[in-house]
Parts: C-alpha cells; structure tokens; sequence
RNA sequence: GGGCGUUUAGCUCAGCUGGGAGAGCGCCACCCUUACAAGGUGGAUGUCGGGGGUUCAAACCCCUCAACGCCCACCA
C-alpha cells in the first residue's frame, strides 16, 4: 500500500505508531553517539531505577526530561551519548527474594547459606530484573542501550574495590566500634540519610533513682525506661544549682540496683524535663558522646533482632517496645514511677523497613568524607558544577557543609563485599582490590573476608564513572571515558540529592580530578490532583503504562514536560493529559490537510521574491518559535518550551495560516498553489523536529511521509535554530493588524447572533494606508475569514453609514449596515460598554503621563512607549464615540 | 528547634533584571463551515494570602503577620 495515498483515519492510534518506531529506532542505531555538527558530546548519565522496581510517576518524569535533552542535544549536533542502568539495590532486593523463597520453599536465608542465597538473587535478578528496563522502553527513551549498566556487573565491582582500597590505604576508610542506627528487621546498620523521623505517641516516665549514701533521689525524665539496664552514669547541668553538690556522688539504677557516678556534663539541659539525665552510652548518640568525654563504659542490652539480652534481666527476650511496659509495671509496684506525661515525639524509623531504628553500637566501616565533601562544596561554590534551579544548593549544602563520616558497611548478603580481609594467622588486616592467594605479611592462605557488604549507595556513587569503563583501561577505551567524562547534565529528583549527588560529586572528583557532571537539573516530585504524594496507602497513583495505554505516550511526555520547570511539584491532573492528546490530534489532522496538496509542493523552500505576506508572516512567527524554544531548553525550562509550540501550531499555524490557504488551494492559480504548498511543507517539517523532542512517536510517524528519500529519520534530523534570514518584522506587523480585523469582525457577527452561513457587508474606515493596502490585497481572505459577501475600504473622513453595527481598533472603524436586523439599544449598549473599557485602557496610561515625576525619572523609552499607547487608545475611543454619536 | 519553599481566574500553574495581570483545563453562547466535535467562532472570570514600607511606578524589592507543604535535627 502507498503511504502517501492511503486514507489516514480522522483520530490517530498510538499504539500501532509506537510499537513500529522504537525497533526502527533501535536498527537505525539511532541512539547511538555519533560526531555532529558540534564538537562537544552531551552526555547523561541515567539515575538507575531499582532491579526492583515498578515504573512509577516519578521514572516517567525523569525519564521524560531527559530524553527530551538526548533529542534535542542530538538534533543540534552533539555528539550524545545517554547512558542506562539498574541499580542492585542492597536492601530492597535480597528483601524481595527472600520473601520469594520463603513463601516457595519455607526456607530463611540462614537455611540456605550466603552462597546458595546469593546464587537464588542472581537467578532471580536473570528471570524479573529486566522488567523495569522493558517499561521504561514504553516511554520511547532513546538511551544508549549497548552501555546498559547494572551495579553489581564486574567493572562496577571492579571500580567498587579500586576506590574501596585507595581510600583505606589513604586511611580515609576505617573500622571503628561506633554507635550506630541499628535497623532490627534488616539486622543491620544503616546510614544517618537512611533514618527517617516519624511522629510517634509516646510518654515521658519520670523515674526516682536513689542518691547512695543520701536521702535524696533524683527524678530523671526518660521516654525509653527499658534502656535503664545499659545506663553507666548520671548527669546534671554543673551550673544547675539544684543538683551541682551531687556531682562526683553516686546513683543508684532502679531495678538493676546498679551504681553510678553523677558527672557534670554542659549537653544536659537544666530546662528541659527534669533537669536531670539518665545517661546510656550504648542507645543513645547523645549520650554515646556524654559517654565518650567521661570516659563511661558502654553496656549493650539488646540482641541484633531489638530484643533485650541478658543484661535486661528478667525483661531478656522482650521487644523493646513490650519491655517499656513491663518495666513501667515494675517500678509503679516499686513505687518508683513518679508521674507519666503523654507526648508526641521524633522517632527515626528505617527508611526500608519502617521498623523504629534503635542506636546501638557496633563495629562498621567508615569512610571519613571531612575533605570530600569540602572538594564538593566548592564545586558549585566555583560553578564548576551549577544547580537548576539555583536554589537545590542550599539542600545540597546544608548536607554537605557539616558532614557526619559515613557509615558504608552493611549486615547484608547481597552487595559489593568489603575487599577487607583477615589472617587467621598473624591477624593482619589489609585491603586488596583482588582475590588475594595469601597473606602479604606471613603468607598464610588461611584468611577471611569480611563478611560485611558496602552500603548502596558507595556503587551509586561511582556510577559516572563506572558506566564509562573507570578503571578498566581496555573498558574505557571501548566506551570512550575520555570524551564522555566529565558529562554533560544530571537530571534527578531532589529526594536523593545527599544519597546520591553528593556522593558522586565527592567520589567522583575524588577519583577523576573533576567533577562528573557540568550541570544538574532538580525535577519536581509528581503528585496528584490534589499535591497528595502519590501512595498505595492513599490508592491515588497514576501508573505510567494505563496512561500510555488510553492516551499515548506521547501525550503522557508532553504533559510530564509541559509541568516541568523549575518547579518543586508537578501535581497531575488526567485532564491535562487529555489536553494534550487533543493536542497531538490536531497536529494529525493538520497533516491530513496538508497531505493532498503536497503533490504541488517543491523540494525546497521558495526563494524569497517568491513568497506571500503569509508566507513571510508565518516563516518569521516559526523563527521566533524556534528560537525561544532552543533557549527554554538550554535553560531545562521544559514548561516554556512545550507551551511555546502549543501556542505557535495551534493558535498560529493551524488557526490561521492552514486557513490562508485553503483560498489557496481552491484557486485556479496553480503558481500560488506551488508557492503554498512548498512553504506548507516545509514550515510543517520545521514543526514535526520542533515537537520530535517531546513526542518522538509520532513526529518520526508523520516525517515518513514529508521526509525526501535521500533523509535520515526525524530523530536523527537537524533541530530548527534562529535563522537571520528569515526575519519579516513588517509582515508580522500587517498580519497582526489583519488578525485583530477580521477578530474585529468575528466579534460582531457574535454580537448580533449571525450565522455562519449569514453573509455580510463590511466597510471598513482607516488612515493607515499601510494597512489600507495590505487589506485591499487580501480581501479574498478577509472575506472567507470574516464570511464577507461584499466590502468597501475608505478614509476615516468619509460618511458612515447608518443603522450599523459597529467596532474599532486603533487604526481601523468597521461597519456593518444591518438593517432590520439589529437591536438599536442593544448595540448602543455594547458601544458604551466598550467605550467605558477603552477608556479605562487610556486613563491608565494617560495618568502616568499626566505624572511630573514619571515623565522626569522614568527611561525615555518607557515614556515613548506610553505614550504611543495612549494614543492608540485615544484614537479608538474617538472612533467610538463619534460612532455612537451617530447612533443617538 | 533550624532551614527551604508555596500562597496569582472555579482547578493546575506560568509570570525572566520592578513599567498596561497570562496559559491550559473547566464554564457560557452560537455553530457538524469541505484537516480535526479529541473540532470551530466569540465570551465571562482576578482588591496577584493580610498589613506596612521603598519607588514616578510593586504580583515582582524590603519588613511583618497568617495558612499550607517539604527537608534537616539527639527519642530527657
């Protein structure tokens, strides 16, 4: 069947378009680096979803944004390379298997062992882990899919243990007994970014503790009377006249009977609760560093699972939560509760498990960031790097300006295992990127690895690095590290700003000498109608591919980048969506229009004595388009960009320039029809690349037909750029005067209720002889525009007729004569309203000019400026006013 | 407790370094006019959160109050 004769359906379905073109795409290698016209490459680096994970809202966002940059950088000739990846996602993923093969096999992980479950991970990882790469396909990315990366693959691992035992032998990563957040489901530490703060109900339980050797006690304010068993000391504010001449004396722990010192210690608040603290060093970060300074012991009660252990007595065994209970029972039968106080406070949960983390001291790996994280800061501080929006900065400072070491190793099975090992021998303790045969001391073969893995977030990390081959030397001669590092931009959220771009701006640099990414573009968070996050709790979430399914992915990209500026939120509305498939549609439907008349067309655009004042009006409007448009995207100012081609192929080239032309092609005038046709084309061309970007499917769909044989695909086409020599201001402004006319005459029409079908007589008054001849030349147009039988064109001076009704713009009177059919005081109503807003128009502008000082301080261009428009308006008022003076 | 941000038309939001308040959707009226009813033409709608200040001029700059949202922070 012949494409260019079949009859194409009135609405379009994208399905079939977008399950032809991605295949296509993919064999035409399109999405593949290639030298353009620019020197530069333009490179990104995908955020990798989780092997995990569902695509979501937010994937779509971030998906959207930057391929929209891919194209359009693409198109303008860089060299563009966008890079894709799955994270291995520690947590997350041995989570999901290992509920997998409980509920398959009722086995734990412990059952199996660390090398079988490991084992089951990857088979699991082969069989489900490619399912978000399959959706993210369904958007249309134009990633390149030969650098597909996954986290754990061997060079991410290779790089992994190269800069693991750089920064150990720098002495920036060390092993250290440290209080950490203890998560009790995952049975492992996690990091302070991990932690998230949840209101929780709880109660302040004042407690009595015995002074020895005194009369006294001490009430002590606590939340957590289940800690008591680990707290080694007391401690009062020294300047607190109430208890300072207890310092140095000793208290006695309830329950435990245990004895400890009274230490003075500034962190206690003599505001705050009793004035008093019980001070537990192993569960607590304040008062592990109370501890600290006053040299305390450390006293552990609870189990890896957030039990107490025997040092919890009789409580061994509990929960934390269902020990408080029991213990609160015991010492109101003791009498040695005092009162309760219900309060709503803080407690850190983990971030994965949504358990309460509980502080716990353990020995972890640290990686010191103190220097780090100052490369980091100056970075941007330098602009080395710069943020868009400006002000994710300060996010991006406040973590990084007052950094806590980080804790890297976690309690887990799958991840990168530390590259620590020990010596069953001599106990030497070394670092080794591979596999070592022997102990480099004693040379003994008898050694362990640690059994820890590294925190996510340290492959993350390297990513920029690792996807482009860092440190394989023959890898990152095949994918080209040198020109695709440092790249280009960064597109994110601004939720993982400290998990992830502050860690890949500090390791990064770290490792390179420069930092990874030019610029960074903090999208929005996608919530729904109503700015609610989007939630399974909540039941509002939008799924992506029932999206694509009933409207398109095209039209689901071209709202995610219509909402995408630099804002904070993008709240969805499914309207919106629907918006913009109507959008897409019409697009379709201008094609259909302009098909058939494409057998007149010519290969290339007219020269210029050629055109029409359409011609010229329209190829100038396309300019400026595509100029705003190259600067919005330049900007990441996805929002303007979008709105700007909306605007320009709905308001200007479907609504006004596709109807100049259909006079055009009814003509007999064959020459005209080339001219149009030609200028039609090649303006609808310039269109399909603007949109390519934001609806690749099908721009690529309707370029096959416009597209000369000897051309690439659309998305491998040139994107339209300002072009100097197709400026036509004076054609711009005549057909802006036109436009207001006929609008004019529309307005009338509607103002007396005619039909369509009614035909009228218009004449119109104007001094402007500019326009006067502008209007006289295409009085063809003005008159299957305006439904027009007949018009007449005289100067302002001449007689007007009678029992009309009856317009004005500055520069132009309209008329049209209606006898019998016009309701007098109906119109004289209408004038009088227009009058009074005209007016209103002029006073504004009048009353500045009246203003001394605004003549005097204003910039003269601002004052010619008001005055022209006062002018304009008085002139229309006069028209007016003379009009209904004729009326009267 | 600290920080950031938001508040503009019924809804979702633009509004760049101060110079006549905008868009989309929705709404109203009339229309199946030969690309498109997922359409056409025309129209209505706002004390730009409140109060003060700077300026010839403030949605925009400064101060202040209020409401909402987010992030960070040691669970007395």
């Amino acid at each position: 069947m012949n494409e260019t004769t079949q009859e194409l359906t009135k609405v379009f379905s994208p399905a079939e378009i977008e399950k032809k073109w991605y295949p296509i795409w993919m064999e035409n290698k399109s999405f593949k680096p290639k030298k353009g016209k620019k020197k530069e490459t333009f490179t990104i680096i995908m955020p990798p979803p989780n092997v995990t994970g569902k695509l979501h809202m937010g994937h779509a966002l971030d998906q959207t944004c930057q391929d929209v940059l891919i194209r359009h950088r693409r198109m303008s000739g860089y060299e563009t390379l966008w890079v894709p990846g799955v994270d291995h996602a520690g947590i997350s993923t041995q989570a999901v298997v290992e509920k997998k093969i409980y509920q398959e096999e009722k086995k734990t992980k412990h059952d199996l062992g660390r090398e079988a479950f490991v084992k089951k991970i990857w088979e699991w990882k082969e069989q489900f882990g490619s399912e978000i790469t399959h959706q993210l396909k369904k958007i249309g990315i134009s990633c390149d899919w030969d650098y597909f990366t996954f986290t754990m693959d061997d060079v991410p691992n290779q790089s992994v243990r190269k800069a693991f035992v750089q920064l150990y032998n720098e002495g920036l990563i060390y092993q250290a007994d440290y209080i950490v957040n203890w998560d009790p489901i995952l049975q492992s530490a996690i990091s302070d970014a991990e932690v998230e703060h949840k209101e929780v109900k709880g109660a302040y339980y004042f407690l009595k503790y015995k002074v020895k050797d005194s009369d006294e006690t001490l009430e002590v304010a606590t939340t957590r009377p289940e800690t008591l068993f680990g707290d080694t000391a007391v401690a009062v504010n020294p300047a607190d006249e109430r208890f300072k001449h207890l310092i140095g004396k000793t208290a006695i722990i309830p329950l435990c009977e245990r004895e400890v010192t009274i230490i003075g210690d500034e962190h206690v608040d003599i505001e705050k609760g009793t004035g008093c603290l019980k001070v537990t060093p192993g569960h607590d970060f304040n008062d592990f560093e109370i501890g600290k300074r006053h040299n305390l012991k450390i006293l552990n009660i609870l189990n890896k699972d957030g039990t107490l252990n025997e040092n919890g007595m009789e409580f061994q065994g509990l929960t934390c939560a269902k020990a408080r209970k029991k213990v609160v029972e015991k010492l109101t039968e003791l009498n040695l509760l005092i009162k309760t106080e219900e309060v709503v406070h803080q407690v850190g949960h983990g971030q994965r498990s949504d358990e309460i983390v509980e502080p716990m001291v353990s020995k972890q790996w640290f990686l010191n960031v103190q220097d780090m994280a100052k490369v980091a800061v100056e970075a941007i501080e330098s602009e080395k790097t710069k943020f868009f929006p400006k002000t994710w900065e300060n996010t991006y400072f406040s973590w990084l300006r007052e950094p806590k070491n980080w804790c890297i190793s976690r309690q887990l099975w799958w991840g990168h295992q530390i590259p620590v090992y020990y010596c069953g021998d001599c106990k030497n303790t070394w670092a080794n990127e591979d596999k070592p045969s022997s102990c480099p001391k004693c040379k003994s073969t008898s050694f362990e690895q640690d059994p820890d893995v590294l925190d996510t977030w340290f492959s993350s990390g390297l990513f920029p690095l690792n996807t482009l081959g860092w440190p394989n030397k023959e890898a990152m001669e095949e994918k080209r590290f040198k020109d695709f590092y440092p790249t280009a931009t960064l597109v994110t959220g601004f939720d993982i700003i400290f998990f992830w771009v502050a860690r890949m701006m500090m390791m990064c640099t770290k490792f390179t000498g420069k930092v990874p990414f030019d610029q960074i573009y903090i999208h929005g968070i996608v919530r729904d109608k109503q700015g609610r996050k989007m939630s399974k709790s909540l039941g509002n979430g939008i799924d992506p591919l029932e999206l694509i399914e009933k409207y398109g992915a095209d039209a689901m990209r071209f709202t995610l980048a219509a909402g995408s500026g630099y804002n904070r939120g993008l709240n969805l509305d499914p309207e919106r969506i629907e918006g913009y498939r109507n959008f897409i549609n019409k697009v379709w439907n201008a094609f259909r229009f302009i098909q058939p008349h494409l057998v007149h067309a010519q290969e290339t655009l007219p020269s210029p004595n050629e055109f029409t004042v359409h011609d010229k009006w329209i190829l100038s409007e396309l300019n400026t388009v595509a100029k705003s448009v190259n600067e919005s995207l330049y900007e990441y100012r996805f929002d303007d960009a979008s709105s700007a081609i909306y605007q320009f192929v709905y308001e200007v080239f479907c609504s006004w320039y596709i109807e100049l032309s259909k006079n055009i092609f009814n003509s007999e005038n064959d020459n005209a029809k080339v001219i149009r046709a030609s200028v039609l084309k090649y303006c609808f061309r310039e269109i399909l690349a603007l949109l390519h970007p934001f609806i690749p499917y099908i721009t690529e769909e309707l370029w096959e037909s416009l597209k000369k044989p000897n051309e690439p695909l659309l998305i491998d086409w040139t994107f339209p750029e300002f072009n100097d020599k197709l400026v036509y201001t004076r054609e711009q402004e005549s057909m802006n005067k036109f436009i207001e006319v006929i609008t004019s005459v529309r307005n009338l029409r509607a103002s007396v209720n005619l039909k369509p079908k009614d035909e009228i007589n218009v004449e119109f008054f104007t001094d402007d002889a500019m326009f006067a001849e502008f209007l006289y030349s295409n009085r063809a147009f003005m008159k299957d525009l305006a439904r027009i039988s007949a018009g007449k064109i005289r100067n302002k001076s001449e007689a007007k007729p009678k029992k009309s009704v009856m317009a004005a713009t500055s520069f132009c009177e309209i008329f049209v004569p209606l006898e019998g059919l016009i309701n007098l005081q109906e119109q004289i109503t209408r004038i009088e309203k227009e009058i009074a807003k005209t007016q209103k128009d002029y006073d504004i502008y009048d009353r500045k000019l009246q203003n001394e000082k605004f003549v005097n301080s204003a910039p003269a261009e601002v004052v010619a400026e008001t005055k022209q428009k006062a002018n304009e308006f008085k002139e229309k008022l006069v028209s007016l006013q003379e009009s209904l003076a004729n009326f009267q």
